[in-house]
DNA sequence: AGCACGATTAACT
DNA sequence: GTTAATCGTGCTC
């Protein structure tokens, strides 16, 4: 079932704790699949949150936050990483969520060779690693992830018991001020959850 | 115009 | 554990 607006139109932290578990879809113009489950977010929420790329207000690179819930955000970083996150609240106020790692479910040949043949745990272990995985680079900045005919969406996955959600403070917000440095807005699955 | 640094990763000691 | 890679952005001069 893919996942619709209405799902990401909710607070942020909300749809950061509620998309672990769900399904992240990209179909190549080929029509080659590859997905995941995701295992780990983060929420980034408004100009206030100074670990926010939104803190010094709407530029060209993250005017995509500012869209309407349900798009993607994806930016360019350390001069050779993608990075993508969910835009969530309503249009108008910069909120998303960073999408920082995933179990790949489908297409895993296809992430081997994107990812030059690395360890299959080491394939979307990250927030640039699944971006690299599934291919998603600047052109995916501001796409809409609800449309019928996306290349990359959403679906329902597996149901996560809120007792297996570990939250832990943001990663990688070294000068960030505090509190926004230590608030625990990172959501993973813990690891037992998944184990069969 | 110059500079410090980043929502990271991989390679190396 | 430490560090190079690599460049756009934002802040200071």
């Amino acid at each position: 079932m893919l996942i619709t607006r209405d799902f990401f139109t909710r607070p942020t932290l909300e749809v950061a704790k509620a998309l672990l578990g769900k399904r992240l879809i990209r179909i190549e113009e080929n029509g080659t699949r590859t997905s995941g489950l995701i295992l780990e977010t983060e929420a980034y929420v408004g100009t206030d949150d100074l670990g926010c790329h939104a803190r010094s207000g709407e530029t060209k690179r993250n005017a995509s936050m500012w869209k309407d819930a349900g798009h993607a955000y994806v930016y360019f970083t350390y001069g050779m990483h993608f990075l993508l996150n969910v835009v969530t609240e309503a249009e108008g106020f910069p909120a998303a969520v960073l999408l920082r790692s995933i179990l790949p479910t489908e297409g895993i040949e296809r992430m081997r060779e994107r990812r030059s043949g690395k360890p299959d745990k080491l394939l979307t272990d990250g927030p640039a690693k699944l971006c690299q995985a599934l291919d998603l680079e600047l052109d995916f900045d501001g796409v809409d992830l609800c449309g019928p005919d996306s290349a990359l969406f959403l679906e329902g996955g597996v149901e996560i018991d809120p007792k297996q959600i570990v939250t832990k403070p943001r990663v990688g917000l070294f000068s960030v001020p505090e509190p926004w440095k230590s608030i625990n807005w990172n959501y993973q699955v813990s690891p037992n959850a998944l184990k069969i």
